[in-house]
DNA sequence: GCTTTTTTGTCACCTGGGTGACACATAGAG
DNA sequence: CTCTATGTGTCACCCAGGTGACAAAAAAGC
């Protein structure tokens, strides 16, 4: 039989969680917390899906990971006791990018975002979730990439790359998405980590395949197509 | 010659830096906003440097790198005009994860995390920094893994996230730090990306060659010499 | 414009790591 | 304590992508 553990505010000082928040800080969010058993290999949330709690893990190990595009799951990180996952719900709007599941069985706390945020920082959680998205949500865009580069072929990397880069830098135009960004192969040799010599070969292919054109220096790309070559959902939208 | 840019609210506004702040805190931030001009291939700041500003980017592309093992410079992403970036200065004591320079030539805004804080949020500095180290901070060093993961080898790519693996769930040993959990290699494979075969291969090597040991299905590892196989800078404490 | 430097395109060759296959060891389950 | 399932060790073989080299094409200086 499994033995609810006691969630107190020593159980807390003694995973070393929230160790910046005073003992009334913790008392209240644990009384808004609700704790759950979850079994092992069972899925807690999956990617793509709303992301409405936060999580604490109490005790077992659990596992963020993805799918990549040959349909691997990539193992992107193992929570310990003690950690906060599920942080995309600190931002707004955001979906979940990993799916988590337990490694082990394990015990979770589960928190409204809301709810935390208030609870520790006495300040809108609007205000905040806003301001974690114009700062840390460049971060977590890299991290995106990086992950998904995992598993991935040198074309599947150049792909996500531009994707990455026509947000970034990319004009509406009638052929596609302009780059306003003078790149050399060499550029995105180092932003793939690749030799010159492939990215050279590979952009050729591309331009053979109509997913991208070169207008003189310039990129124009087509974000349909990148997104299919780099194996990723085709957005619907 | 170089024409200083103005940098207002409607300035801000078309960069669509800061969208959820009221003019009036944007005004006051740009009060205490330094504006610098920074020519092409100049650093503005360097991995390992204490982290005591906060940079909008205003015109320009810069460029965030990393030195990877074999000393070659990875291209870790491109900041676009509106971006904010220098954010290891956001959480508390944390040096500069990546060196940043200018791609082209920029125009930078630079303003101390406290005041950046304080202006758009009402909430003190130390609790805000904190909280983002809780949350975000765990992102962070995933964002550090996999940014070295470019242009590692297998063996460099396991010793790293070994590394990882010691720092959450490690005790320390006699011998090493101790692993309190029971990996399979093929969920070590999975986190580096690799092959079963060949994480039983470099493992074997591994520890012939006393980077760690292994007590029955327990994992025994040597930080300072997992360090040295994954090519990083060996921390002097 | 002409010259120099930087990029691009394309080779031929090499190597790290993927794949499949299979024997052996270990650990749970009963 | 035995049986079965799951992990480990080690092959032989293949391929994506790295390396070096060099010519053609574009840019950038002047």
């Amino acid at each position: 039989m499994v033995r609810t553990p006691t969630l107190n505010v020593a159980t807390v000082r003694r995973l070393k969680a929230f160790a910046w928040a005073t003992d009334r800080q913790v008392e209240r969010l644990l009384s808004h917390m609700r704790l759950q058993y979850v079994e092992k290999r069972t899925v807690l949330f999956n990617e793509g899906v709303p992301s409405d709690s936060l999580y604490l893990l109490v005790s077992g190990v659990a596992k963020l990971s993805l799918r990549s595009p040959d349909d691997e799951r990539v193992l992107v990180s193992l929570v310990a006791p003690g950690e906060l996952f599920g942080i995309t719900s600190l931002m707004p709007g955001m979906q979940r990018a990993f799916r988590s599941e337990a490694f082990s069985d394990c015990w979770v706390g589960a928190v409204r975002p809301e709810v935390f945020v208030t609870t520790l920082l006495d300040c809108p959680f609007a205000e905040f979730s806003a301001m974690m998205e114009g700062t840390v949500g460049r971060w977590f865009a890299l991290l995106y990439r990086y992950t998904h580069f995992q598993n991935s072929s040198l074309r599947q990397k150049l792909a996500l790359a531009l994707l990455e880069l026509a947000q970034k830098f990319g004009v509406r135009d009638a052929r596609g998405i302009l780059l306003i960004l003078k790149l050399t192969h060499e550029d995105l040799a180092d932003l793939v980590g690749a030799s010159r010599q492939k990215v050279t070969e590979h952009m050729k292919e591309l331009e053979r395949q109509q997913v991208l054109l070169r207008d003189r220096r310039r990129l124009i790309v087509h974000p349909d197509r990148l997104r299919e070559t780099a194996g990723l959902p085709v957005e619907e939208k």
